[in-house]
DNA sequence: GCCAACGTTGGC
DNA sequence: GCCAACGTTGGC
């Protein structure tokens, strides 16, 4: 089993629109980096956990537990011309973009703001807390994401 | 809302 | 294949 972080605007889709979606399950649409695609695509598996992150809106930071349910297959807005997420270089039978199925598991006792994850020694090589870092589908490691649960406890 | 840091595009 | 111009992300 693998971890992951995804990154939201919680104005866009938060962890609550997840929580009150059919089945408390959503496709994670609209990924439109190849290197988010990549994870997506090729390395994020069912069961896998994703720790479910709220940027730019504060407060910024860590606010839960989601699952991944199904691994990565084409997203299919990327086919539809009427859609925010078109993109016309994607084709059903050669499908640039990928996404995943998340379902909601529980909200932390309290938000892990990037501040306090920033200040964590243990977290220094995070992809989270590096300067400039902006991948929306991060890789965390088992120590990385065992010192986040026991911070949000 | 600003803007630094990234990522992508396209002319050459 | 370089790199300037442009577009996007996301903390502040």
């Amino acid at each position: 089993m693998n971890y992951w972080l995804f990154k939201t605007e919680p104005n866009v889709f938060s962890i609550e629109d997840l929580k009150n979606s059919p089945n408390k399950t959503c496709f994670w649409e609209g990924v439109r980096n190849y290197q988010a695609r990549n994870l997506l695509r090729d390395d994020i598996k069912k069961g896998d956990s994703v720790l479910f992150y709220h940027s730019r809106v504060e407060p910024i930071g860590i606010v839960g537990l989601a699952v991944v349910t199904k691994a990565g297959y084409p997203d299919k807005f990327a086919f539809e011309p009427s859609h925010k997420y078109f993109d016309p270089k994607s084709k059903p039978e050669n499908p640039t973009w990928y996404g995943v199925d998340v379902k909601y598991v529980r909200h932390f006792p309290r938000v892990l703001t990037l501040t306090e994850l920033k200040a964590n020694k243990e977290l220094s090589k995070m992809v989270l807390t590096q300067k400039g870092s902006r991948l929306s589908i991060q890789p965390v490691t088992e120590s990385e994401y065992n010192t986040i649960l026991d911070l949000s406890k």
